[in-house]
DNA sequence: GTTGCTGCAAAGTGTTTGCAATATT
DNA sequence: AATATTGCAAACACTTTGCAGCAAC
């Protein structure tokens, strides 16, 4: 863990606003005025592997991350991209109530949702787990 | 309505795999050889706008069409990166349910899901519809 | 002393744009 | 004739990589 690392680190941590790379690489500049674009974007790498920090993937291209590692849903705004933490009832396992606990419990009118199923398919299956 | 926008369309719809650019650029220059990869971005674009096909956000960077508008899921392969419908129950909307009921339906097994909610955020539904 | 990390600069990928020529209505 | 669309090439945004020097163990 080097010291690039920790400020990589403490900087998603600091953040609740889910940055992108580019916000991030000007926070830590402020601390390390010398450090390199690909060593925020190396770093940030490790920290995804090591379970440090979260990687979000939204639809429009830029990278976000994190640093609540617990696991939460989220909320995009369609206008300006913003994303903030979904709070609903933990357990909550129905589409349409969490909607609508969304519409009431956050300030954001909901419109929808996009949900994708994760696995693998049977050639990749076959070749060995992944 | 040009002829390339058919033909890229035809395209889309000729393709369940839900390809991406470059496959439906190889595709459609089997019809119109000079057509340029800027013309099929473009086309797509409109078509998108149209509501005439879908535009499906994978995680990973290409973006990749649906000639099916219809409302369906979709269930992504982490390692290939295939991307097939989610055939599953109409009307169900637990989420424990429908991944349950996509291990036994499809040939995918099913590791877990992504959900995000869409939304305006107060600031901009305050600025106006959107 | 070996291993891994850094900064830099260059390359890479996927997508968008400016523009004059061309097709469409 | 007026408007929208094309092909081309160049620009673009974001991310990754090669490499020599440096830091950490």
């Amino acid at each position: 863990m080097t010291r690039q690392r920790q400020v990589v680190l403490e900087a998603v941590r600091m953040n609740p606003s889910h940055p992108a790379v580019d916000q991030l690489y000007s926070e830590v500049r402020k601390v390390l005025p010398r450090i390199s674009l690909a060593t925020v974007y190396r770093n940030l790498e490790e920290l995804v592997k090591e379970g440090l920090i979260r990687r979000l993937e939204p639809e429009q291209n830029p990278m976000r991350f994190d640093g609540d590692v617990s696991e939460h849903y989220h909320v995009t705004c369609t206008r300006c991209g913003r994303i903030e933490d979904a709070a609903f009832a933990a357990g909550d396992r129905n589409l349409d109530t969490l909607e609508a606990a969304l519409g009431r419990l956050t300030k954001y009118g909901i419109f929808g949702h996009r949900l994708e199923f994760i696995g693998l398919c049977t050639d990749c299956a076959r070749e060995g787990g992944g």
